[in-house]
DNA sequence: AGCACGCCGACT
DNA sequence: GTCGGCGTGCTC
């Protein structure tokens, strides 16, 4: 019995009878827990490689993959092998899904465990949980401060219980005041079992036999609307409809006509409605690309250069649309789903519900409901950012990843440290389908390996959309010498030039963006008479300074830990009232522009004003249906921003983003404002870009003018060469941290003494980072580099571990983007 | 991760 | 002598 598209019948195992003793070999997610285990498995339970399971592991119950199925007793006690627990979801990886985990986990030094916990969904390898809970009747006796304090945060739970991961979180050093709380038996600690994420249910009726005889009429009256909605509907749904009360379904069940039964709901996002989008005309650009493209059917690594708004996505959509038909699926990775509401709302109206969008702001439900419906089999786009290059679709024929230069490609917080597009390279291969990586500025690492010889990588391609479409000019970009307009007596932070453009927006009832690079510590609080700063007393670095309202009092957060402060009226050091904020982050800006032009209306768009769910959506909403004459943001003003209407680009500071201290600088600048320049004049206006800078003599800048994307790469990747970075050598990256300062750096030292024994690589290092405190922990690192003639051999991050003692925690990052 | 085991220093 | 600190190692 085939399923409606809705109800999606959870395939229950079917327990099959067994004679004899089965095992199986798992990975169990306990870090330290190296290597596979063996369990038994109960007789009625059908595993199956690739399962996701839950075992007692010690004294708790963890999560654990299921790799391999035993018909021979292992070499073990018989008495040491536990049983299985249970199945937490049934799930079969096909054997090149499992290759390319075990590629990643080797290529960036990690365990497998680790992979395949960002490759799934959360809350599928769930441990047991260890909770804390208050003893009634018991006398408390004169306890210890942070006793007291757990028995203060136990107080305020209603079931009078929290879990210990929470208590630590409330109350630091809890493991002291815990032992001493147990001893006096005043609360004790349990394990909870694991509650993994699991399918919906809901009730639903499915017709089971159709030759109607002895029935009454309401009877056979009920079971023909039922075959006439396809022979399956949701019990409340149908009971509603056909007005009957659940006790003549249930005399019907009885019969055997139908079946009551739980099936699984899917809780998938749906897209907002929109209007159905059929295929554009394209150039003749888009088409030669488009023809090409589709020529690849084997494993192909495709540059797709297009220069802003030389339609791109339309590219995508339609070497997407012919494999939708051939029944097979499509990957779209982006870099931040928030970010590109227009994006996914283009591939939902061009393919309806056959487009699934898979991120990190889903909730742990939904997350697990798109990962199984991608599982079941039916062909599909699904749209993702990073982590979704680990999607389980079937028959996957294309990947795309749009942006390709973006640097949230790469993770570079918890291991593995890997770079959606490294995977997405491994991944298209052992699909055998091809890649296309799309950008207007593509990254020096996909440039050189897009135009190395065919002879070096023959399977890649370079194709390039060099104009916009409907013969749309580039936006001029004019650059304005702001120590000029200092010399000239214009002390603003706005140009001559931009001033008046900011006043024609109005008149001619144009819109505008507005970008402003955050500095890494702009916004920092400072004291105009003795020169203090307000730091934060957790980190190394000043707290920035974010005005919320005219009347509020203004608040100092900390970008690292989020700690958070109120602004001081006078300076905690010399008691001076010139104590304010410095710099020209998003807010001071928007101030600036309610002081000069009054009568613009402005909105603000940085991860302040869009932190929530559907802010970015809304704000954006907000703008294309012109309440607000200019969008005023950072860094997301360049991703994904498609309005027609905008005319105008105004560069406050560019740099900002020239001086940082990183052989990268120079690319990412170039990149940026390229990026942020293509925004203007996407629609039948032509577009203007007033670049602001002290430095306009920069070859960044420069070249940015000119929007001349080769030249500058040319010269760049000289530099790059005869300093043997990437894309020629090969970086990695040693993280060291602790809680003490000396510790840290005797570490570092230590591991350098080892490393420097080597010829293999250049070493840099060690040095404290440049933020050197985040959250209490001190932090150092070591960069390897090798060069590009070997091949490069990592390190024993073991060996080097033992090394650090216990308390320092060493972390390698491959290929690392980021170096502060 | 959580717990047991085992080794050292400060106390009844 | 013992209690209690936490560093080390194991969990099928």
């Amino acid at each position: 019995m085939s399923n409606p598209a809705p109800l999606l019948a959870l395939a229950e195992p079917e327990g099959t009878y067994r004679a004899v003793d089965r095992w199986v070999e798992v990975l169990v997610d306990c870090s330290g827990a190296q290597g596979l285990y063996t369990y038994r498995l109960p007789i009625d339970l059908s595993v199956q490689t690739g399962d996701i399971l839950s075992v007692p592991f010690g004294p708790q119950q963890v999560g654990a993959i299921a790799i391999r199925l035993l018909t021979t007793p292992p070499d073990l006690d018989p008495g040491q092998i536990r049983e299985v627990e249970s199945i937490v979801s049934p799930g079969f990886f096909p054997p090149a899904y499992w290759e390319l985990l075990d590629r990643v986990a080797h290529y960036y030094h990690t365990s497998l465990m680790q992979v395949v916990k960002v490759a799934l969904p959360p809350g599928l390898l769930m441990r047991s949980q260890r909770r804390i809970r208050r003893v009634e009747g018991a006398e408390a006796g004169i306890l210890r401060g942070t006793a007291q304090q757990i028995l203060d945060v136990l107080k305020d739970s209603k079931t009078g219980d929290y879990s210990w991961v929470h208590i630590q979180r409330q109350v630091s050093g809890a493991s002291r005041g815990l032992q001493e709380l147990l001893k006096q038996g005043l609360v004790e600690s349990y394990l909870l079992p694991p509650i993994a994420v699991r399918p919906k249910l809901r009730q639903s009726v499915t017709l089971v036999a159709e030759d109607i005889c002895e029935l009454t009429q309401r009877q056979s009256e009920i079971l023909d609307l039922l075959k006439r909605q396809g022979g399956e509907a949701w019990l409340n749904e149908f009971l509603q409809q056909c007005h009957v009360s659940s006790s003549v379904l249930k005399t019907l069940e009885r019969k055997g006509y139908l079946a009551i039964q739980p099936r699984e709901v899917l809780r998938t996002e749906r897209g907002v409605l929109t209007d159905e989008d059929r295929s554009r005309s394209l150039t003749s650009d888009q088409v030669s690309v488009l023809e090409q493209i589709q020529q690849c059917q084997e494993f192909t690594e495709i540059l797709l250069h297009g220069v802003t708004g030389s339609g791109k996505t339309e590219v995508y959509l339609q070497a997407i649309a012919p494999i939708l038909e051939r029944g097979e699926s499509a990957l779209v990775l982006v870099p931040e789903i928030g970010l590109t509401p227009q994006l996914t709302d283009r591939f939902r109206a061009r393919f309806g519900d056959r487009v699934c969008v898979y991120h990190s702001a889903l909730s742990e439900g939904e997350r697990y409901d798109t990962w199984r419906q991608m599982l079941t089999g039916k062909p599909q786009v699904a749209i993702g950012t990073r982590s979704a290059i680990f999607a389980p679709l079937p028959k996957l024929s294309l990947i795309i990843l749009d942006e390709e230069h973006d640097s949230s490609f790469k993770q570079d917080q918890p291991a593995p440290c890997y770079h959606a597009r490294t995977v997405a390279q491994w991944r298209a291969q052992l699909e055998n389908c091809p890649l296309i990586l799309g950008s207007a500025t593509p990254s020096l690492e996909s440039w050189v390996r897009a135009k190395q010889s065919q002879a070096e990588t023959p399977n890649s391609r370079y194709l390039s959309l060099p104009k916009r479409v409907y013969d749309r000019p580039m936006p001029a970009i004019e650059v304005v010498d702001m120590r000029q307009e200092l010399r000239e007596r214009n002390g603003s932070i706005f140009s001559r030039s931009l001033q008046t453009a900011l006043n024609e927006l109005q008149e001619t009832r144009q819109q505008g963006l507005l970008f402003i690079h955050r500095r890494g510590h702009s916004t920092f609080v400072s004291c105009r008479s003795c020169g203090y700063v307000m730091d934060c007393p957790n980190c190394d670095v000043s707290l920035s300074y974010h005005h919320v309202h005219a009347e509020a009092r203004p608040l100092l957060r900390c970008h690292y830990c989020n700690h958070v402060a109120s602004q001081p009226s006078a300076c905690p050091s010399c008691g001076s009232s010139y104590f304010k904020n410095f710099g020209s982050g998003t807010q001071k800006v928007a101030q600036e522009l309610g002081r000069q032009f009054p009568a613009l209306r402005t909105i603000r768009f940085d991860s302040d004003t869009t932190r929530n769910k559907g802010a970015h959506r809304a704000l954006l909403t907000k703008f294309a249906q012109r309440e607000a004459d200019l969008l005023v943001g950072t860094q997301m003003l360049t991703k994904g921003i498609d309005l027609p209407q905008v005319t105008l680009v105004g560069i406050i500071a560019a740099d900002g983003l020239l001086n940082l201290q990183d052989f990268r600088a120079s690319e990412r600048a170039f990149q940026t404002l390229l990026q942020v320049a293509g925004r203007a004049g996407r629609g039948d206006e032509p577009g203007r870009v007033i670049l602001q800078t002290y430095s306009p003599e920069h070859p960044v800048i420069e070249a940015v003018q000119r929007q001349e994307y080769e030249p500058f790469v040319t010269s760049e990747l000289q530099q790059r060469s005869a300093l043997n970075y990437p894309p020629y050598g090969k970086l990695a990256l040693l993280r060291f941290s602790a809680m003490n300062p000396a510790v840290v750096q005797k570490a570092a030292e230590r591991v350098a003494q080892t490393l420097s024994q080597s010829d293999d690589y250049e070493l840099l290092g060690p040095a404290p980072a440049t933020v050197l405190r985040v959250a209490g922990r001190y932090r150092w690192r070591i960069l390897l580099k090798f060069p590009q003639s070997v091949v490069p051999v990592m390190p024993d991050l073991e060996e080097l571990r033992s090394l650090c003692g216990s308390n320092v925690s060493l972390t390698i990052d491959i290929d690392p983007l980021n170096l502060i």
